[in-house]
DNA sequence: GACGTGCAGATTGTCGACAATGAGACAGAA
DNA sequence: TTCTGTCTCATTGTCGACAATCTGCACGTC
């Protein structure tokens, strides 16, 4: 699931109240649409319908999209307004490169400071992967393994960083949504996890980011049509109803 | 000077014109205000008064505001509107960190498949870093400082890395302005630059990540205060007229 | 039959106005 | 004096409406 960002970024001296604007509410929900696959990719999102099911107007809806076409995951042609990004060919190499840049330095810094909670999250959220591998529901594979991997980034300690994979995997997941026509993932875990998980508990920084290397170039080849791995699809249901109607007023 | 991103993400199948939006612009103007310390950090931005200056309603200025947000340059306040965000205390250390992922993560990249010509692409922003600092022109140091990074970014090819590096020298930039009362660079280049690229050009990964490390460990202890290094001020000027009025009818 | 042109419908981009919220000033009581 | 409550004003948040633009279809011409 998306993490609804900023969580805590900076902390104020005594205590600071975290209200939530529309524009973050609204934000969060359009994530959670594009994460579901309730919004597909490449659809064009009308603002009439969707500021209607939402219970706002189209001027704060706009103005949430904005954060999401900063994010890149909407796109925005002058006249033709905005739809759900798509990421496919050489971009997806790209979203990898991104990926690898952000948690090979969360790997480098839990090697380094990492304590011994920190690695046990870790490694609970693999755990939690593993048992959805076992079952056949793709949607929930899908989610663990990038949950995961959040949690790896999170492991790290940096807002910056954490906030940066948030946006990756909702990058990732639209790329799993813009290849073929279903959103596959593997059915097995990759062995790269178990490696990735002992080089951390070695604070082996080197072999864990040539895990990571390894297991992003697995996925990129897979995604770019080289797949050679058994693989579970889903389909993804299209509802008419999307969004639930916000309340402003009652915000955490 | 900020990149008036994006410039060419995605390439389509014959040709693209990447015709600028309204908001486009907009968000272009905000960041040089804010770049150029025209809109002093922390100043909360009255919405009337610059979107008069550029010539267009609020919406659209709202909507290109809610993009910085999402880059983490301004800060929205329920009820108390926008203000250009301060990043000082644990958030400088933040800054570098996520720095480092990216620019590491480029370096890796450059020793790996780099070519000749990004080469001497970074060791030409390296001239004229060395060149700005024989002068006495702190803003030209500065500018030439984050330039040189921006261009070694670049270099490694990605699109998504050169969008997150032009953020990051944003608040680079922010993290200068909101550190004691005036804005400091070094006076003299520091000698990790050498030794970064004679890195790249033994294309020694380890080396080159080391010596951009040893860097940002030495920029952080000298903005967080215990500096002990010639550094050069300067005066930020407030203008009264900050915004040229934007002209949606002549884009590139 | 293929292509270019013009019209109609729908959607987006922009604006001005109203409602709601917060900040600061001011007066009164402890 | 200092704190508290209230009032006023400025600013923000939201909305509905208008203008501009694009898409698709129908028509006419070559």
């Amino acid at each position: 699931m998306p993490r609804d960002l900023p969580r805590s970024v900076g902390r104020a001296a005594v205590l600071r109240v975290p209200r939530l604007s529309t524009v973050d509410l609204i934000a969060i929900e359009l994530r959670k649409a594009i994460f579901s696959g309730a919004l597909s990719v490449g659809a064009s999102l009308g603002e009439v319908e969707i500021s209607a099911q939402l219970g706002v107007s189209r001027s704060p809806l706009r103005e949430a999209a904005q954060r999401l076409v900063q994010e890149g995951i909407l796109v925005a042609v002058p006249g033709r307004g905005m739809s759900v990004a798509v990421i496919e060919g050489e971009q997806i190499d790209d979203v990898y490169e991104m990926r690898l840049a952000v948690e090979a330095q969360a790997v480098r810094r839990i090697t380094r400071a990492g304590s011994t909670e920190t690695l046990e999250a870790i490694t609970r959220a693999f755990d939690e992967l593993v048992t959805a591998s076992e079952g056949d529901d793709a949607r929930a594979i899908g989610d663990a393994d990038l949950e995961f991997h959040q949690v790896l980034v999170d492991a790290a300690g940096s807002d910056r960083m954490t906030r940066a994979m948030a946006t990756l995997i909702m990058q990732t997941r639209i790329v799993s949504f813009s290849v073929a026509e279903g959103y596959s993932v593997r059915r097995s875990v990759s062995p790269t996890y178990r490696t990735l998980l002992d080089a951390l508990a070695a604070a082996d920084a080197g072999a864990a980011v040539d895990a990571l290397e390894q297991q992003f170039a697995d996925a990129v080849s897979r995604l770019r049509g080289d797949a050679d791995v058994d693989t579970v699809e889903v389909d993804l249901e299209d509802e008419v109803q999307v969004f639930q109607p916000i309340d402003p007023t009652s915000v955490g």
